[in-house]
DNA sequence: CGGGGCTCCTGTGCGC
DNA sequence: TGCGCACAGGAGCCCC
């Protein structure tokens, strides 16, 4: 599910909804998110703290907590991060607050993950992010990251050790509005392409937060509720129907492994 | 460095 | 209707 988009829709509303507020418990109930031990460490760390600041790096959500602890989450494929009571019991984890509120962690997949840091701690993911794709990727970073790479542009926008937040959904709507092809080798994107292809990228990304992410399947915000920037997608998904520029048919592939679509007219 | 394939899971949609 | 297969907003790992 989550991108960029969907991952700060999340964040502003449990921002707007939890910072100042301590956790009181904690259930689990998918022992391969969270074995015994870890979760007396929780019981013991997590509970009772407030939290201070909710943060977004890429597609992790970083929860500060009092005293330098910190909690990461990232909801990978179909990763839920919902508010409210008396919410369906199929949660992986659900966290009760000292308001009352309470905050349940859904995951149909179970490829989702969250860590509890102690102050100092290392931050989990295996390889290093890259800049944020919003906050911190300027234009030059992006024009010479690109030219730097043989890997087709695609896969390049997807990799989170280069740029993070960009998911399969924004590469494809970002090549399609800078009109560049997916397969086409980083190196072979001229200086004006690229600048192209970064505005494309801020605006669809911008857009789409103010649209509140994209609601293809699994996707809801912190409230249950869907977004509506799916309405806005010109190839993602849609294979076979025609380009809105041209009217000539989109065409699905396979770029690097993943599903994509462009319109062979308008994208070069 | 790059690329392909497989893995972790569960659910959906399609062709036969 | 049923069955099997491909594929799905992610990303790490192994091998070539």
């Amino acid at each position: 599910m989550p991108e960029l988009p969907e991952v700060e829709t999340i964040r502003r509303d449990l921002e707007h909804e939890l910072v100042g507020r301590v956790v009181q418990s904690l259930q689990i109930r998918d022992r391969r998110l969270m074995k015994t031990a870890e979760q007396k460490r929780w019981e013991l760390n997590a509970v009772g703290r407030a939290w201070t600041a909710i943060e977004r790096r890429g597609k992790y959500l970083v929860v500060q907590l009092e005293a330098g602890w910190r909690i990461i989450l990232h909801l990978r494929m179909t990763g839920q991060l919902v508010l409210g009571k008396d919410r369906p019991q199929s949660y992986r984890m659900r966290l009760t607050f000292d308001n009352g509120n309470e905050l349940s962690f859904y995951d149909q997949r179970r490829f989702g993950e969250v860590w509890l840091l102690a102050p100092g701690q290392a931050w989990p993911s295996k390889s290093d992010l890259g800049p944020d794709a919003l906050k911190e990727l300027t234009q030059d970073m992006f024009i010479s990251l690109v030219k730097k790479r043989t890997t087709r542009i695609q896969p390049l926008l997807m990799d989170q050790r280069l740029i993070s937040g960009v998911g399969n959904i924004y590469a494809q709507e970002a090549l399609y509005k800078a009109s560049i092809r997916p397969s086409r080798p980083g190196r072979s994107v001229s200086r004006s392409e690229a600048t192209r292809l970064y505005k494309a990228l801020q605006e669809t990304l911008q857009t789409a937060i103010a649209h509140r992410g994209s609601t293809s399947r699994n996707y809801r915000d912190a409230y249950d509720q869907e977004g509506s920037a799916q309405s806005l997608h010109a190839v993602y998904r849609k294979g076979g129907q025609p380009c809105v520029r041209c009217r000539g048919p989109l065409r699905a592939a396979r770029v690097g492994g993943r599903g994509t679509v462009y319109c062979p007219r308008c994208q070069k």
